[in-house]
DNA sequence: AATGTGTCAGTGGACGGACCAATCCACGCT
DNA sequence: AGCGTGGATTGGTCCGTCCACTGACACATT
């Protein structure tokens, strides 16, 4: 019982870029590389890891968007900082492993945005939440989920809390969001619950109430939380630094 | 006097890549591609686009990296969501303007994170609190601003929460962090007060005493929040989508 | 007709080399 | 010593080439 249960799966598929960046974080944390400091130049880099110029400028592109390193023409490569070389909230999110660890994030995240939200919203704002409220209401009067509406509707919420940077945290756990969103509204009569409990958090935004609003929001996620939990599977056996 | 007025300035520096990252976003945008639905081939693009291939492959790779494109081994580029299509947190950060916003996330997920270390914490956080208290102490003996021991204090504080989602968040935020923790601690006799503040803070967390931690910690934060406050000037005339 | 199989055009993956552009630094001039 | 200049260093971009994977189509088999 202790071979390999998949034999046959497709082979060891890899990035080279991601391989890289993997490399580098190590090379960082070998050389105790301090910020600030240049990294070796590129063409070293390449021939010492093995490979084309072309590849590691691949991964350096994707270290520099994350604001890891400063890539300086005709300078150099320099380490920003290390906490977290490499990591990437898009990666986090992906495994199932943290889907409680996702919520707990959401939850702060958007109560706070609801709360805030019930302040900062504009006649603009009220008018994309009753927007998505009117096609939520369709969707599940044809018996549909309602998917559209209730991604709408949040989103809707996100940008009257006028707080950009929140805003993009957010976006960053759309993927883990949608799924659980789609989970919670398969269960038998949810979607009709659920647009109550919108319609609860709008009317709050609307009075400009922020402790309602944050309680709607706060009662609602944690509905959808539930079923996700509840279906949700600890996986064993997950090692990792 | 039509002339370029500044005819030696360092060019427009721009990285090609990041361009394209926009000008991707665009074409998303434009052709109205949805959710799942694959882009031109990598040569077309590059071609239309007026680019080689090796540069929009820089683009598509940072994209990939952060979740908005997938790319796929002899199938093509595929779509994975448009919302916020481009947008780095890292890169949002740096704006000054934005430093009321940065702030604001920042109070909510540190005073979070405090609450969480209070149930969570285990021996080996503790540890690494007192550590940082020892290393901030020394700093201040010496008329230092103790920030190493600051920063290592907060960072003993997320890894205590137990949720590397959120710890992940709050490494994005680390840049603009580190600029305000400074401004803060050069102003006169707050190194002493924040010491004590901190401390504050362990004794909560160490009596696993939430609420008092997320107490202590808002309370922290106001008071750098406010002197990086006082100092920031915002901007004007910025204008964007 | 249904099904399996081979082929092939299309597409991403990676490489090496070439040349340009910005920066850095050592050398030589004053 | 101070300063300016030019070469060496290093990143920026492009091109062409070849490999590996995918998917769809034509064909053979049953």
């Amino acid at each position: 019982m202790t071979v390999d249960t998949s034999p046959l799966r497709p082979l060891g598929r890899t990035r080279l870029y991601e391989d890289l960046v993997e490399r580098l974080g190590e090379f960082v944390i070998r050389t105790n590389l301090e910020v600030g400091a240049r990294f070796p130049p590129e063409r070293e880099l390449a021939t010492r890891l093995g490979v084309s110029r072309a590849s590691l400028r691949q991964a350096l592109a994707v270290l520099e968007a994350q604001g890891f390193i400063e890539v300086r023409h005709g300078g150099g490569v320099f380490l920003r900082r290390s906490r977290g070389f490499g990591g990437v909230l898009h990666k986090l999110v992906e495994r199932r492993a943290r889907l409680p660890e996702v919520l707990e994030a959401r939850e702060l995240l958007e109560v706070r945005l609801a709360e805030l939200a019930a302040t900062r919203r504009g006649d603009a704002d009220l008018a994309a939440m009753r927007g998505a409220l009117t096609e939520m209401e369709a969707e599940v009067a044809a018996n549909g989920l309602g998917v559209a509406g209730d991604a709408a509707f949040h989103h809707a919420v996100h940008r009257a809390g006028k707080n950009r940077v929140l805003e993009h945290v957010i976006d960053g756990l759309a993927d883990a969001i949608h799924e659980t969103r789609i989970e919670s509204l398969s269960e038998p009569d949810r979607p009709r619950a659920s647009l109550a409990a919108h319609r609860r958090i709008f009317d709050a935004i609307e009075s400009a109430d922020p402790p309602r609003a944050a309680a709607a929001m706060r009662a609602h996620l944690r509905q959808v939380s539930d079923v996700a939990l509840l279906r949700w599977q600890p996986p064993v056996g997950e090692m990792e630094g």
